[in-house]
DNA sequence: AACTTGCACAACCGCCATTCT
DNA sequence: AAGAATGGCGGTTGTGCAAGT
């Protein structure tokens, strides 16, 4: 047999809570604690709330020394960097942030820090991509790819690429430091251009993508490499990017985690430079890390949704096509990230006591790179 | 002054892993 | 061991307020 039902949800009361019932469970609470249960809380003291909710009334709002808003620079720093290496995990993030809650982290994130950076984003290609035929800034963010990748890995993409631009500021008035772009990407720029100003896409210049072997410079827009993945890991670890990282970090093990991810023989060095990577083989994951949602979402899209072009040109879908599909093929010099990681390789949802953000050291690179 | 729009935040919903009977 | 409750989490929605028209 199971229990009982947590609640009557008929006569639940919803909405806002009044400043009666907040006291009456604060009061409760301090006096006799939880009592490990939090369904018959509300019973035992006469509240006519789910026990759900008075959890979360407890952890968000009427627990002490719980802060809310006033966000400093260095807590949106951490917030930044803990997003672009593990993704929406807040509760994770909130565990370095004493005082705050994941639903307070969230809503931040959602209504202001992910704007500010995503919106500076906006405004520096509004520059960079006057000259190459973008009638506006919406041209670059209304990509017709994009529904093709998670939103989330899409969106950590483009943080991690506004703060390298960020990092090298100058870049952006200066073509000649823009990457060289895949012969396929410049034919695919060349016809937007003489197809009537037609849109012109993220893609073109965020991917960078070099033949195998093929040594290519790559000075600005390059997506997250090797180094500064493992440069994130190991700033938040402490440690080199190893096998040490599932036992660091400890990430909650859910079927919809989300981890960066690294594959690929050709992978970029910090000079910008690509070269094969030594063995070709072992190269699915690092540090226990899965592989390639972005690399499933492009083979599906690829496969099963190239109707999904806004373009209603056929050549101009056929060159777009074209050019994705040569992307693909040259994938294994990708460096994505991914949703998914290696729910194995995690075992609780709390970060030990090396942690992580103590590390005086940790943000100094984003620090000195941009200020939010 | 009235209405609309956008923003910030609180709360709810649904899913999943764990715990309990 | 099976099945249901519980706890925890992330995503989404609802609400109140402020700014803009």
């Amino acid at each position: 047999m199971g229990r009982a039902p947590c609640c009557d949800k008929a006569n639940v009361k919803k909405g806002p809570w009044s400043p009666e019932e907040d006291a009456t469970l604060k009061a409760y609470i301090e006096q006799n604690g939880t009592g490990g249960n939090w369904i018959a809380l509300p019973q035992k003291i006469g509240l006519k709330r789910c026990g759900k909710s008075c959890r979360l009334r407890w952890l968000n709002y009427l627990r002490p020394n719980i802060k809310h808003g006033g966000f400093s620079e260095e807590e949106d720093n951490i917030i930044c960097s803990l997003y672009i290496s593990i993704g929406s995990r807040w509760s994770i993030i909130a565990a370095q942030l004493p005082g705050r809650t994941d639903n307070d982290i969230k809503n931040y994130w959602n209504t202001r820090l992910k704007k500010k950076l995503l919106g500076r984003r906006k405004e520096s290609n509004m520059n960079r991509f006057a000259s190459i035929g973008a009638k506006d800034a919406n041209d670059l963010e209304d990509n017709s790819y994009s529904p093709a990748l998670s939103s989330s890995a899409l969106e950590r993409l483009q943080i991690h690429m506004q703060l390298q631009s960020l990092q090298k500021p100058l870049s952006y008035n200066n073509t000649a430091l823009w990457p060289k772009l895949h012969p396929l990407q410049e034919k695919m720029i060349q016809s937007l251009q003489s197809l009537n100003g037609s849109p012109t896409h993220l893609w073109q210049h965020a991917f960078p993508s070099p033949q195998p072997g093929q040594g290519q410079k790559v000075d600005f827009y390059e997506p997250p490499t090797a180094a500064t993945i493992q440069e994130d890991f190991a700033r938040i670890s402490n440690k080199r990017v190893s096998h040490e990282v599932e036992s660091s970090l400890h990430i909650v093990p859910s079927s919809h985690n989300s981890m960066a991810f690294v594959t690929g023989n050709n992978i970029p060095t910090d000079s910008g430079t690509f070269v094969p990577k030594a063995d070709g083989i072992e190269h699915e994951s690092i540090a226990g890390i899965e592989v390639s949602a972005f690399q499933a979402e492009l083979d599906d899209f690829l496969n099963n949704r190239t109707g999904g072009f806004v373009s209603q040109d056929q050549d101009h879908q056929m060159v777009e096509l074209d050019c994705l599909k040569e992307m693909n093929s040259s994938k294994d010099s990708m460096i994505w990230w991914s949703n998914d990681f290696d729910t194995n390789s995690a075992t609780s949802n709390s970060w030990d006591s090396t942690s992580v953000i103590q590390s005086e050291k940790m943000f100094q690179d984003y620090e000195l790179g941009y200020n939010l």
